[in-house]
DNA sequence: CTGATTGGTTGCTCTAGAGTAACCGTTGCC
DNA sequence: GGCAACGGTTACTCTAGAGCAACCAATCAG
């Protein structure tokens, strides 16, 4: 399923870079140079990060003569949107009805069902 | 602002055994050894992710006696999907298309550019 | 009180990966 | 053709952090 798509997408935001990459793509298409001139790290830092942005679906690329155009793909981003949903969904439902219930576990403090 | 919250909450959302965990307390409440039993990792490990996706406002802990119950908090995956949102959207509109629509349209085999 | 269970913390090792410098390939312009 | 500019890749170093073993603190049962 698309759960390893969801691996490399949260692994590419994991890394305050690459997420500073996406914020600069978001005002439009960037070329390479460009996105290294704003950013504290070097232009093969950029290219990795780049990649790494690529492959996860975050980010497309367009070359265009001796320069590469990089613009933001929705893929990844419905990926990611996708697994916090999934994650949640029960919790957001079932959220006040968890913590009710938890309290009255608190009290009671029993099933308890552990096996070794 | 909310900036630095983005980095905290992706910043935790960034480690596989992390997503593993939020996976596992979409099941519900869980002890910390019940974790520690169904991962890949020690104790120390899973109480270290934790205390980051607590920080990070993924996950409230209840403590019952000697036991502490952790749950998902709804607060962290606001603050993840505001900055997903905030991000794409100038893509979005670009693409003019939102996301759980753009599954639908998927489905009636538009010839847009698509990717597994 | 004593023993047992659960959870958290500390000190430590070790690996993944982030960053850089140098080089190479390609394209565009004269 | 020759030259400059832009990007990508490789080899390498170095640091952040993931993991574990051991120990400590707190709670409940008898």
């Amino acid at each position: 399923m698309s759960n390893h798509t969801a691996d490399l997408v949260f692994d590419a935001l994991g890394e305050p870079v690459r997420r500073r990459i996406l914020e600069l793509l978001h005002e439009g298409p960037t070329p390479v140079g460009r996105l290294a001139e704003r950013l504290p790290v070097g232009r093969p830092a950029v290219s990795k990060h780049l990649r790494v942005l690529s492959n996860a679906g975050l980010i497309e690329h367009r070359s265009i003569g001796t320069r590469n155009l990089y613009v933001l793909a929705p893929g990844g981003m419905a990926v990611a949107q996708q697994w916090l949903v999934r994650t949640w969904d029960t919790v957001l439902a079932a959220y006040a009805a968890d913590v009710s219930r938890a309290s009255q576990q608190a009290a009671q403090q029993q099933s308890s069902p552990k096996h070794p």
